[in-house]
DNA sequence: CACCAGCACGAACATATGTGCTATAATAAA
DNA sequence: TTTATTATAGCACATATGTTCGTGCTGGTG
Protein backbone atom coordinates (compact mmCIF):
# COMPACT_ATOMS: atom_id res chain seq x y z
CA UNK A 1 0.00 0.00 0.00
CA UNK A 2 1.16 3.56 -0.70
CA UNK A 3 1.22 6.00 2.03
CA UNK A 4 -0.74 9.14 1.62
CA UNK A 5 1.14 12.41 0.97
CA UNK A 6 0.01 13.74 4.90
CA UNK A 7 1.36 10.12 5.96
CA UNK A 8 4.72 10.82 4.57
CA UNK A 9 4.62 14.30 5.89
CA UNK A 10 4.18 13.03 9.33
CA UNK A 11 6.48 10.02 9.10
CA UNK A 12 9.16 12.79 7.93
CA UNK A 13 8.58 15.38 10.39
CA UNK A 14 8.82 12.29 13.67
CA UNK A 15 12.46 11.58 11.51
CA UNK A 16 13.51 15.10 11.94
CA UNK A 17 12.18 16.27 15.13
CA UNK A 18 13.72 12.58 16.41
CA UNK A 19 17.05 13.62 15.03
CA UNK A 20 16.48 17.30 16.50
CA UNK A 21 15.48 16.75 19.57
CA UNK A 22 16.35 12.49 20.74
CA UNK A 23 13.24 12.23 21.42
CA UNK A 24 9.75 11.82 19.96
CA UNK A 25 7.69 14.09 19.32
CA UNK A 26 4.02 14.14 21.10
CA UNK A 27 0.58 14.09 18.13
CA UNK A 28 0.06 17.68 19.93
CA UNK A 29 3.74 18.51 18.37
CA UNK A 30 2.72 16.41 15.25
CA UNK A 31 0.11 18.48 14.43
CA UNK A 32 1.71 21.42 14.51
CA UNK A 33 5.13 20.82 13.26
CA UNK A 34 2.37 19.44 9.73
CA UNK A 35 0.25 22.00 9.89
CA UNK A 36 -3.00 19.91 10.86
CA UNK A 37 -5.53 21.08 12.63
CA UNK A 38 -6.96 17.61 14.85
CA UNK A 39 -4.79 15.42 17.45
CA UNK A 40 -7.16 12.62 15.98
CA UNK A 41 -6.17 13.18 12.57
CA UNK A 42 -2.76 12.66 13.51
CA UNK A 43 -4.09 9.64 15.82
CA UNK A 44 -5.97 8.51 12.93
CA UNK A 45 -2.69 8.34 10.27
CA UNK A 46 -0.52 7.13 13.20
CA UNK A 47 -2.27 4.48 13.22
CA UNK A 48 -2.18 3.34 9.66
CA UNK A 49 1.51 3.82 9.82
CA UNK A 50 1.65 1.26 12.09
CA UNK A 51 -0.33 -1.14 10.88
CA UNK A 52 1.70 -0.87 7.40
CA UNK A 53 4.71 -1.57 9.72
CA UNK A 54 6.48 2.15 9.47
CA UNK A 55 6.32 2.41 13.29
CA UNK A 56 5.57 1.39 16.65
CA UNK A 57 3.60 2.55 18.91
CA UNK A 58 3.29 1.83 22.86
CA UNK A 59 -0.44 2.23 24.02
CA UNK A 60 -0.86 5.37 26.71
CA UNK A 61 2.83 5.78 26.63
CA UNK A 62 3.81 9.69 25.93
CA UNK A 63 6.23 10.18 23.17
CA UNK A 64 5.45 6.16 22.85
CA UNK A 65 5.88 6.28 19.06
CA UNK A 66 9.45 3.92 17.46
CA UNK A 67 10.69 4.85 14.18
CA UNK A 68 10.46 1.18 12.45
CA UNK A 69 12.06 2.14 8.98
CA UNK A 70 15.74 3.18 9.36
CA UNK A 71 17.17 2.10 11.88
CA UNK A 72 17.39 -1.42 11.77
CA UNK A 73 20.65 -1.43 14.13
CA UNK A 74 21.06 0.84 16.81
CA UNK A 75 24.00 2.93 17.81
CA UNK A 76 26.87 1.34 19.81
CA UNK A 77 29.84 2.66 21.32
CA UNK A 78 32.90 0.08 20.70
CA UNK A 79 36.25 1.07 22.48
CA UNK A 80 39.08 1.80 20.48
CA UNK A 81 41.39 -0.39 23.10
CA UNK A 82 44.50 0.54 21.51
CA UNK A 83 46.79 -0.09 18.29
CA UNK A 84 47.58 -3.44 16.09
CA UNK A 85 51.38 -3.47 14.76
CA UNK A 86 53.61 -5.90 13.62
CA UNK A 87 55.65 -6.76 16.51
CA UNK A 88 53.69 -6.22 19.77
CA UNK A 89 50.69 -8.33 20.55
CA UNK A 90 47.40 -7.02 20.64
CA UNK A 91 45.66 -5.74 23.46
CA UNK A 92 43.29 -7.80 25.43
CA UNK A 93 39.94 -5.96 26.20
CA UNK A 94 40.15 -6.36 29.81
CA UNK A 95 36.26 -6.16 32.12
CA UNK A 96 36.20 -2.85 32.93
CA UNK A 97 36.95 -1.24 29.41
CA UNK A 98 33.31 -2.59 28.63
CA UNK A 99 32.34 -0.87 31.52
CA UNK A 100 32.19 2.69 31.52
CA UNK A 101 32.12 4.42 28.40
CA UNK A 102 35.38 6.24 29.61
CA UNK A 103 37.65 4.00 27.62
CA UNK A 104 39.97 6.81 26.39
CA UNK A 105 38.84 6.53 22.61
CA UNK A 106 35.44 5.23 20.88
CA UNK A 107 34.19 4.67 18.23
CA UNK A 108 30.35 4.62 17.56
CA UNK A 109 28.71 2.52 14.82
CA UNK A 110 25.59 1.04 14.15
CA UNK A 111 24.42 -2.21 14.85
CA UNK A 112 24.41 -3.45 11.24
CA UNK A 113 28.23 -3.35 10.72
CA UNK A 114 28.59 -5.56 13.51
CA UNK A 115 25.67 -7.61 12.47
CA UNK A 116 24.25 -8.12 16.10
CA UNK A 117 27.37 -9.81 17.06
CA UNK A 118 28.86 -9.26 21.14
CA UNK A 119 31.91 -8.43 22.18
CA UNK A 120 33.25 -5.73 19.51
CA UNK A 121 36.06 -3.60 20.02
CA UNK A 122 38.34 -1.91 17.93
CA UNK A 123 41.84 -0.99 17.31
CA UNK A 124 44.21 1.38 15.19
CA UNK A 125 46.45 0.28 12.39
CA UNK A 126 49.58 1.41 13.21
CA UNK A 127 52.29 1.01 10.50
CA UNK A 128 51.68 -0.51 7.12
CA UNK A 129 52.21 -4.12 7.81
CA UNK A 130 48.70 -5.07 6.58
CA UNK A 131 49.15 -3.72 3.12
CA UNK A 132 48.86 -7.04 1.87
CA UNK A 133 45.37 -7.82 3.65
CA UNK A 134 44.40 -3.71 1.97
CA UNK A 135 44.50 -2.21 5.46
CA UNK A 136 46.13 1.03 5.80
CA UNK A 137 48.28 2.85 8.39
CA UNK A 138 45.37 5.00 10.22
CA UNK A 139 43.00 1.92 9.26
CA UNK A 140 40.54 0.94 12.04
CA UNK A 141 39.54 -2.35 12.58
CA UNK A 142 36.39 -3.54 14.29
CA UNK A 143 37.05 -6.84 15.95
CA UNK A 144 35.22 -9.55 18.20
CA UNK A 145 36.70 -11.23 21.17
CA UNK A 146 37.19 -15.27 19.78
CA UNK A 147 39.65 -17.83 20.48
CA UNK A 148 38.60 -19.83 17.18
CA UNK A 149 37.65 -19.38 14.20
CA UNK A 150 36.17 -21.20 11.22
CA UNK A 151 38.15 -21.49 8.06
CA UNK A 152 38.71 -18.46 5.68
CA UNK A 153 37.93 -16.18 8.22
CA UNK A 154 39.86 -13.02 8.98
CA UNK A 155 41.42 -13.14 12.17
CA UNK A 156 43.96 -11.22 13.98
CA UNK A 157 47.13 -13.99 14.79
CA UNK A 158 49.35 -13.41 16.92
CA UNK A 159 52.26 -14.91 15.29
CA UNK A 160 54.89 -16.78 18.78
CA UNK A 161 58.19 -16.94 16.80
CA UNK A 162 58.17 -13.94 14.69
CA UNK A 163 56.51 -12.05 17.55
CA UNK A 164 53.72 -10.55 15.39
CA UNK A 165 50.59 -9.79 15.08
CA UNK A 166 48.69 -9.99 11.29
CA UNK A 167 45.52 -9.44 9.95
CA UNK A 168 44.95 -12.52 7.47
CA UNK A 169 42.40 -15.32 6.60
CA UNK A 170 42.81 -18.64 8.21
CA UNK A 171 42.51 -21.63 7.06
CA UNK A 172 43.87 -24.88 9.25
CA UNK A 173 45.17 -27.49 6.61
CA UNK A 174 47.01 -30.80 7.39
CA UNK A 175 49.82 -29.90 9.42
CA UNK A 176 49.88 -25.96 9.13
CA UNK A 177 47.91 -23.53 8.71
CA UNK A 178 47.44 -21.25 6.04
CA UNK A 179 47.17 -17.66 6.38
CA UNK A 180 46.39 -15.96 3.06
CA UNK A 181 46.55 -12.07 2.77
CA UNK A 182 43.08 -10.61 1.85
CA UNK A 183 44.85 -9.10 -1.35
CA UNK A 184 44.91 -11.93 -3.79
CA UNK A 185 47.93 -10.63 -6.08
CA UNK A 186 49.96 -11.60 -2.27
CA UNK A 187 51.01 -15.22 -1.98
CA UNK A 188 49.94 -17.17 1.13
CA UNK A 189 52.19 -17.82 4.13
CA UNK A 190 52.29 -21.19 6.11
CA UNK A 191 53.02 -21.71 9.78
CA UNK A 192 53.06 -24.26 12.22
CA UNK A 193 49.79 -24.71 14.31
CA UNK A 194 51.53 -24.07 17.62
CA UNK A 195 53.23 -21.25 16.21
CA UNK A 196 49.37 -19.69 15.91
CA UNK A 197 47.91 -18.15 18.64
CA UNK A 198 44.32 -16.57 17.51
CA UNK A 199 43.60 -13.17 19.13
CA UNK A 200 40.22 -12.29 17.23
CA UNK A 201 38.39 -12.19 14.62
CA UNK A 202 38.29 -9.22 12.08
CA UNK A 203 34.55 -8.13 11.30
CA UNK A 204 34.87 -4.67 9.62
CA UNK A 205 37.47 -2.47 8.58
CA UNK A 206 36.75 1.47 8.08
CA UNK A 207 39.05 3.87 7.19
CA UNK A 208 38.34 7.52 7.31
CA UNK A 209 40.04 9.96 5.10
CA UNK A 210 40.02 13.67 4.85
CA UNK B 1 33.20 16.32 40.09
CA UNK B 2 32.11 12.96 40.40
CA UNK B 3 29.29 11.40 40.19
CA UNK B 4 27.91 9.35 42.88
CA UNK B 5 27.09 5.97 42.46
CA UNK B 6 23.03 6.63 42.42
CA UNK B 7 23.97 8.87 39.33
CA UNK B 8 26.05 6.42 37.83
CA UNK B 9 22.97 4.12 38.10
CA UNK B 10 20.92 6.41 36.86
CA UNK B 11 22.60 7.28 33.58
CA UNK B 12 23.30 3.68 33.09
CA UNK B 13 19.58 2.91 33.15
CA UNK B 14 18.90 6.08 30.90
CA UNK B 15 21.26 4.02 28.67
CA UNK B 16 19.68 0.97 28.90
CA UNK B 17 16.22 2.16 28.00
CA UNK B 18 16.88 4.53 25.50
CA UNK B 19 18.75 1.94 23.55
CA UNK B 20 16.00 -0.71 23.93
CA UNK B 21 13.13 1.73 23.56
CA UNK B 22 14.41 4.26 21.51
CA UNK B 23 12.60 7.35 23.86
CA UNK B 24 13.82 8.36 26.70
CA UNK B 25 12.45 6.82 30.35
CA UNK B 26 9.95 8.98 32.92
CA UNK B 27 11.22 10.12 35.99
CA UNK B 28 8.67 7.17 37.48
CA UNK B 29 10.21 4.43 35.40
CA UNK B 30 13.63 5.78 36.88
CA UNK B 31 12.57 5.09 39.86
CA UNK B 32 11.21 1.73 39.60
CA UNK B 33 14.21 0.61 37.26
CA UNK B 34 16.62 1.93 39.36
CA UNK B 35 15.19 0.81 43.06
CA UNK B 36 14.54 3.99 43.67
CA UNK B 37 11.36 5.06 46.23
CA UNK B 38 10.57 8.83 45.38
CA UNK B 39 10.75 10.88 42.20
CA UNK B 40 11.70 13.88 43.60
CA UNK B 41 14.42 11.77 44.68
CA UNK B 42 15.44 11.14 40.53
CA UNK B 43 14.79 15.20 40.02
CA UNK B 44 17.10 15.85 42.79
CA UNK B 45 20.12 13.75 40.83
CA UNK B 46 19.05 14.31 37.33
CA UNK B 47 18.85 18.23 38.07
CA UNK B 48 23.07 16.99 39.25
CA UNK B 49 23.43 15.33 36.56
CA UNK B 50 22.33 17.96 34.00
CA UNK B 51 24.54 20.80 35.77
CA UNK B 52 27.30 18.60 35.04
CA UNK B 53 26.88 18.05 31.23
CA UNK B 54 25.21 14.60 31.34
CA UNK B 55 22.38 14.81 30.35
CA UNK B 56 19.90 17.97 29.04
CA UNK B 57 16.49 18.67 29.93
CA UNK B 58 13.55 20.04 28.42
CA UNK B 59 11.29 21.38 31.21
CA UNK B 60 7.81 20.36 31.06
CA UNK B 61 8.34 17.67 28.54
CA UNK B 62 7.56 14.27 29.10
CA UNK B 63 10.46 12.14 28.56
CA UNK B 64 12.65 15.38 27.65
CA UNK B 65 15.60 13.69 28.97
CA UNK B 66 18.86 13.90 26.28
CA UNK B 67 21.88 12.11 27.05
CA UNK B 68 24.89 14.13 25.78
CA UNK B 69 27.35 11.92 26.38
CA UNK B 70 28.12 8.88 23.94
CA UNK B 71 25.79 10.17 21.17
CA UNK B 72 28.48 12.79 19.61
CA UNK B 73 27.09 11.65 16.16
CA UNK B 74 23.49 11.12 15.28
CA UNK B 75 22.35 8.05 13.60
CA UNK B 76 22.43 8.90 9.24
CA UNK B 77 20.87 6.67 7.13
CA UNK B 78 22.84 7.16 3.51
CA UNK B 79 21.93 5.78 0.21
CA UNK B 80 24.11 2.99 -1.54
CA UNK B 81 23.32 4.19 -5.22
CA UNK B 82 25.16 2.04 -7.07
CA UNK B 83 28.05 0.00 -7.49
CA UNK B 84 31.52 1.44 -8.64
CA UNK B 85 34.06 -0.27 -11.72
CA UNK B 86 36.31 0.03 -13.82
CA UNK B 87 34.78 1.17 -17.50
CA UNK B 88 31.37 3.25 -16.24
CA UNK B 89 31.13 6.11 -14.61
CA UNK B 90 29.98 6.41 -10.97
CA UNK B 91 26.24 6.86 -10.69
CA UNK B 92 25.50 10.32 -9.73
CA UNK B 93 23.09 11.09 -7.20
CA UNK B 94 19.82 12.58 -8.62
CA UNK B 95 17.60 14.66 -5.89
CA UNK B 96 14.81 11.92 -5.75
CA UNK B 97 17.52 9.30 -3.88
CA UNK B 98 17.90 11.41 -1.28
CA UNK B 99 14.28 12.18 -0.68
CA UNK B 100 12.54 8.64 0.21
CA UNK B 101 14.30 6.54 2.33
CA UNK B 102 13.35 3.95 -0.23
CA UNK B 103 16.19 3.62 -2.26
CA UNK B 104 16.73 0.11 -3.16
CA UNK B 105 19.59 -0.34 -0.44
CA UNK B 106 20.90 1.94 2.05
CA UNK B 107 23.63 1.63 5.11
CA UNK B 108 23.15 3.38 8.34
CA UNK B 109 26.10 4.94 9.98
CA UNK B 110 26.92 7.69 12.35
CA UNK B 111 28.12 11.50 11.93
CA UNK B 112 31.33 10.83 12.86
CA UNK B 113 32.13 9.03 10.14
CA UNK B 114 31.08 12.07 7.60
CA UNK B 115 32.39 14.44 10.52
CA UNK B 116 28.89 16.74 9.57
CA UNK B 117 29.64 16.68 5.92
CA UNK B 118 26.35 16.77 4.10
CA UNK B 119 25.90 15.10 0.41
CA UNK B 120 26.98 11.76 1.40
CA UNK B 121 26.15 8.94 -0.27
CA UNK B 122 27.80 5.51 -0.90
CA UNK B 123 29.09 3.09 -3.38
CA UNK B 124 30.21 -0.28 -3.79
CA UNK B 125 33.02 -1.48 -5.18
CA UNK B 126 32.96 -3.71 -7.83
CA UNK B 127 35.78 -5.89 -8.59
CA UNK B 128 39.79 -5.27 -8.20
CA UNK B 129 40.56 -1.96 -10.00
CA UNK B 130 40.45 -0.09 -6.85
CA UNK B 131 43.85 -2.91 -4.96
CA UNK B 132 45.97 -0.30 -5.49
CA UNK B 133 44.27 2.26 -2.74
CA UNK B 134 43.84 -0.68 -0.45
CA UNK B 135 40.11 -1.14 -1.80
CA UNK B 136 38.72 -4.40 -2.26
CA UNK B 137 35.99 -6.11 -4.22
CA UNK B 138 32.50 -5.53 -1.86
CA UNK B 139 34.12 -2.57 -0.10
CA UNK B 140 31.75 0.26 0.29
CA UNK B 141 33.17 3.98 -0.34
CA UNK B 142 31.43 7.12 1.21
CA UNK B 143 31.12 9.82 -1.29
CA UNK B 144 30.69 13.38 -0.90
CA UNK B 145 28.98 14.74 -4.02
CA UNK B 146 31.56 17.68 -4.83
CA UNK B 147 33.20 18.48 -8.35
CA UNK B 148 36.25 19.75 -7.08
CA UNK B 149 38.89 18.68 -4.11
CA UNK B 150 42.01 20.22 -2.71
CA UNK B 151 45.64 18.79 -3.26
CA UNK B 152 45.79 15.32 -1.68
CA UNK B 153 42.17 14.70 -1.05
CA UNK B 154 41.27 10.96 -2.29
CA UNK B 155 38.53 11.28 -5.04
CA UNK B 156 36.64 9.45 -7.65
CA UNK B 157 37.93 10.43 -10.74
CA UNK B 158 36.67 9.66 -14.45
CA UNK B 159 38.94 9.66 -16.71
CA UNK B 160 37.50 10.37 -20.37
CA UNK B 161 39.97 8.63 -22.27
CA UNK B 162 40.01 5.44 -21.03
CA UNK B 163 36.89 5.51 -19.99
CA UNK B 164 37.21 4.33 -16.13
CA UNK B 165 36.55 5.55 -12.73
CA UNK B 166 39.42 4.90 -10.16
CA UNK B 167 39.97 6.49 -6.46
CA UNK B 168 42.94 7.72 -5.95
CA UNK B 169 44.59 10.81 -4.26
CA UNK B 170 44.43 13.55 -6.69
CA UNK B 171 47.14 16.22 -7.29
CA UNK B 172 46.82 19.47 -9.60
CA UNK B 173 50.41 20.08 -11.00
CA UNK B 174 51.74 22.46 -13.09
CA UNK B 175 50.16 20.68 -16.44
CA UNK B 176 49.32 17.78 -15.62
CA UNK B 177 47.42 15.87 -13.04
CA UNK B 178 48.89 13.69 -10.69
CA UNK B 179 46.31 10.65 -9.19
CA UNK B 180 48.85 9.02 -6.16
CA UNK B 181 47.31 5.03 -4.93
CA UNK B 182 46.82 5.32 -1.14
CA UNK B 183 48.86 1.93 -1.43
CA UNK B 184 52.43 3.96 -1.26
CA UNK B 185 54.06 0.75 -3.07
CA UNK B 186 51.87 1.89 -5.87
CA UNK B 187 53.60 4.23 -8.34
CA UNK B 188 51.75 7.29 -9.40
CA UNK B 189 49.66 7.72 -12.65
CA UNK B 190 49.75 11.26 -14.72
CA UNK B 191 46.97 12.53 -16.83
CA UNK B 192 46.46 15.31 -18.81
CA UNK B 193 43.75 17.60 -16.77
CA UNK B 194 41.19 18.20 -19.34
CA UNK B 195 41.15 14.15 -19.39
CA UNK B 196 39.74 14.06 -15.68
CA UNK B 197 36.44 14.63 -14.39
CA UNK B 198 36.05 14.79 -10.33
CA UNK B 199 32.96 12.90 -9.46
CA UNK B 200 33.10 12.88 -5.66
CA UNK B 201 35.23 13.26 -2.51
CA UNK B 202 35.69 10.14 -0.77
CA UNK B 203 35.21 10.40 2.81
CA UNK B 204 35.97 6.76 4.31
CA UNK B 205 36.08 3.35 2.99
CA UNK B 206 34.18 0.50 5.23
CA UNK B 207 34.68 -3.11 4.59
CA UNK B 208 32.26 -5.72 5.93
CA UNK B 209 34.03 -9.15 6.54
CA UNK B 210 32.10 -12.91 7.23
C1' DC C 1 -31.34 9.38 -4.25
C1' DA C 2 -29.69 6.55 -0.26
C1' DC C 3 -25.77 4.30 1.43
C1' DC C 4 -21.13 3.57 2.70
C1' DA C 5 -16.11 3.75 3.26
C1' DG C 6 -12.22 6.85 3.80
C1' DC C 7 -10.70 10.90 5.92
C1' DA C 8 -10.71 15.09 8.68
C1' DC C 9 -12.41 17.99 12.62
C1' DG C 10 -13.03 19.55 17.46
C1' DA C 11 -14.10 18.80 22.00
C1' DA C 12 -14.22 16.17 26.20
C1' DC C 13 -12.00 12.76 29.06
C1' DA C 14 -8.69 9.95 31.61
C1' DT C 15 -4.26 9.42 32.89
C1' DA C 16 0.69 9.87 32.32
C1' DT C 17 4.11 12.70 33.96
C1' DG C 18 6.96 16.81 35.45
C1' DT C 19 7.26 19.88 39.49
C1' DG C 20 6.99 21.98 44.13
C1' DC C 21 6.67 21.68 48.90
C1' DT C 22 7.53 19.86 53.44
C1' DA C 23 9.57 16.58 56.46
C1' DT C 24 13.22 13.45 57.72
C1' DA C 25 17.55 10.92 57.66
C1' DA C 26 22.52 10.96 56.77
C1' DT C 27 26.77 13.36 56.58
C1' DA C 28 30.07 16.98 57.04
C1' DA C 29 31.63 21.22 59.15
C1' DA C 30 32.26 24.21 63.36
C1' DT D 1 27.09 18.82 70.63
C1' DT D 2 25.28 22.25 67.37
C1' DT D 3 24.82 23.79 62.80
C1' DA D 4 24.99 23.54 57.78
C1' DT D 5 24.85 20.71 53.88
C1' DT D 6 23.46 16.95 51.30
C1' DA D 7 20.48 13.13 50.15
C1' DT D 8 16.07 10.76 50.47
C1' DA D 9 10.83 10.27 51.24
C1' DG D 10 6.15 11.15 50.37
C1' DC D 11 2.53 13.65 48.63
C1' DA D 12 -0.36 16.94 46.16
C1' DC D 13 -0.93 19.72 42.13
C1' DA D 14 -0.85 21.38 37.44
C1' DT D 15 -0.44 20.17 32.96
C1' DA D 16 1.21 17.42 29.16
C1' DT D 17 -0.57 14.01 26.36
C1' DG D 18 -2.91 9.72 24.44
C1' DT D 19 -7.68 8.28 23.50
C1' DT D 20 -12.55 8.30 22.47
C1' DC D 21 -16.58 9.87 20.35
C1' DG D 22 -19.86 12.31 17.68
C1' DT D 23 -19.96 14.99 13.46
C1' DG D 24 -19.23 16.57 8.78
C1' DC D 25 -17.22 16.23 4.23
C1' DT D 26 -15.92 13.86 0.16
C1' DG D 27 -16.38 10.51 -3.70
C1' DG D 28 -17.90 6.19 -5.35
C1' DT D 29 -21.88 2.51 -5.91
C1' DG D 30 -26.21 0.38 -6.37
Amino acid sequence: MILSSKQQQILDFIHRFLSRRHYPPTIREIVSGCGISSTSVVGYNLKILESEGYIRRRPDVSRGIELLTSHPGHRLVVPVIGQIAAGEPIPVPTPDIWDVAASAETLEITEDLTRGRGGVYALRVKGLSMVDALINDGDIVLMQSVNVVENGEMAAVWLKAEKEVTLKRFYAEDRRVRLQPANRQMKAIYVAPENVEIQGRVIAVIRQLG
